[in-house]
DNA sequence: ATAATAGAAGATATAAAACTCTTTATTTAT
DNA sequence: ATAAATAAAGAGTTTTATATCTTCTATTAT
């Protein structure tokens, strides 16, 4: 659905935001083995994130990334978009290049109604809402 | 969504069943250059349909591709699971090993009801039912 | 000043997906 | 029987995505 880069920063995004505060950032190594991640490939995401202005960070001793309370509010749609651009929202599903209400593929209108679901789910869900989730406990991240 | 290499197989089916007979088979270069795929490519998907019995053809001049009665009845998910096997039955949209009604990512719930009418979009969907929406004139198959 | 960190850029490596080419086997028409 | 047309099979190449490494710069705490 995503690729592994998108699903990285997700991750990522998610992390930094249970853990790191503005005073209390957090490092590249911490980030890349909590979301089971490469290190190197982690920093150029988390680089990527914060040429978007989707997270934040400082350098020097005790530097590292934190997200501020509008990083929070970013969508799981704003970091999709940011990685996997557009393909989610234009793409026919047989791969057509022509597929639209007026040239519809076979499928097309019963995809129309599940990609709308899967669009809403993504721009409904920020991640701010993301912990808030996995604070009550009944929500986990986990990778093994 | 599905690979390249899945896309063209449903393409190839929709095609062959379009076109092809028991008696007038169709051929690689045909199919290829109606799918808008490469040729050589064409002819090892076909070969692999064949060989998951998804399709039949027949060697020497006039040889070529068709599809038998069973065949026709082939879905999308037949397919799909041909050549891109169970992924999009089980992953997880955030690419957690570990995601399930017991340990539900922050979007499980929601992502297994937009599952749901995925797989039933591919189960119910037919190479037969495409020829017949494709007869009566209101879906396409475009590639320009 | 020094050390610890992130930022940036680029080279390289690895793996998977996409694609191509060559040869062989089979069938049909003649 | 032979030749031509075709699919089958296998090996090879190219491209893309993923990942790693190195070098250098910038910033900040101590």
């Amino acid at each position: 659905m995503f690729s592994k880069t998108c699903e990285y920063a997700i991750k990522a995004m998610i992390f930094v935001a249970s853990t790191a505060t503005e005073q209390q950032r957090i490092g590249v190594k911490e980030i890349a083995k909590n979301i089971d991640a490469p290190e190197h490939f982690t920093a150029k995401i988390l680089q990527e994130l914060g040429r978007k202005k989707l997270l934040h960070s400082m350098k020097g001793p005790n530097g590292g990334f934190y997200l501020t309370e509008k990083d929070k509010k970013t969508s799981l749609a704003d970091i999709v978009r940011a990685f996997d651009g557009e393909k989610i929202y234009d793409l026919c599903v047989l791969g057509l290049k022509v597929c639209s209400a007026k040239n519809p593929c076979p499928v097309h209108f019963e995809y129309v109604e599940i990609k709308k679901n899967l669009i809403k789910m993504i721009e409904n869900n920020t991640i701010a809402g993301f912990n808030e989730k996995l604070d009550n406990g009944k929500f986990f991240l986990k990778n093994h």
